[in-house]
DNA sequence: AATGAAAAACTACACTA
DNA sequence: TAGTGTAGTTTTTCATT
């Protein structure tokens, strides 16, 4: 839907009235937005395509919950590469994209090369994931598993200031 | 507003494609999922109804870019209690919880008590944070920051199977 | 599964800071 | 000029049969 990666309109307290309230719930209506801000529907329609269109507002989700879906197993693993040359780094970066268990995927500084969330149904398959994804893949040094007992908060909203 | 009541009813094929289309797009014209899914648009409505009543879908959101509302700095921290009794670990979940910079907090296995990802304006807001949720805790004996260079993946997205 | 009513989203245009 | 509000049009959702 929106793609695109920078029309710097910076935004104003009514953008982020908007946002606030959509991160919470996006199937709000223009109508009760347009209330608590003190706007007219059509404004705020405005407002809400252009955050769109210029990718403010990336996606528009539906939050599923794992358990649901029989996906019990959420597991935060810790990468190390064996070295960090930017071909070996853009590799791995390509590889985790598009492997469907690993959710969230983050470079990050520190030692550790990357920080995974992987869901995945059980501890069987899991094991079949990190057999796949890690130990047939040579540019993985070493990884080590953190097990989700508690999903405490998994809210991706975003502290919007002012 | 998204309750659970637990009401297991075993997903189909139907529901699963419909849960995959609006993980991607909740804003998809339930007409056009309806093509998709081969249903009629009605079994789709009555079909969406039930999984958000059911809590199989237990929000609906807009995605937010952190660059573009100022908020740069992303990190990981692990975070390692002084004991893990439950009192101390609640209380703990409680804080976390409550934290508008904490967007995501889990409890894991591994000696790690907590893995948090936080996210600030900047450094000097990460720092200020550090201080005041982990240094003025009494509960929490040490933390380790890893800070996010690339955010790889975010996408919230469950693998639905079959 | 199909129809029709209600509600929401969107568009056009005139107005105002 | 950029942005708003009013009012009218289209699309989507939802209830009824």
């Amino acid at each position: 839907m929106a793609k695109k990666p920078s029309a710097r309109a910076p935004l104003d307290q009514f953008d982020r009235a908007i946002l606030r309230i959509l991160q919470t719930d996006n199937k709000t209506p223009q109508r009760s937005i347009a209330e608590s801000v003190n706007l007219s529907t059509a404004a705020v329609q405005r407002r809400v395509a252009a955050l769109e269109a210029t990718g403010v507002i990336s996606r528009n989700v539906a939050v599923v919950d794992p358990d649901a879906v029989a996906m019990s197993i959420t597991a935060i693993v810790e990468v190390y590469l064996r070295d960090e040359r930017s071909a070996t780094v853009d590799a791995a970066k390509a590889a985790f994209r598009k492997t469907p268990e690993v959710q969230q995927c983050y470079y990050v500084t520190g030692g550790t090369s990357f920080v995974l969330i992987v869901v995945t149904r059980d501890m069987r398959s899991y094991e079949s994931f990190t057999r796949k994804v890690f130990e047939e893949n040579d540019s993985v040094n070493n990884y080590r598993t953190l097990v989700v007992i508690d999903r405490v908060k998994t809210d991706t909203q975003i502290p919007i200031q002012e």
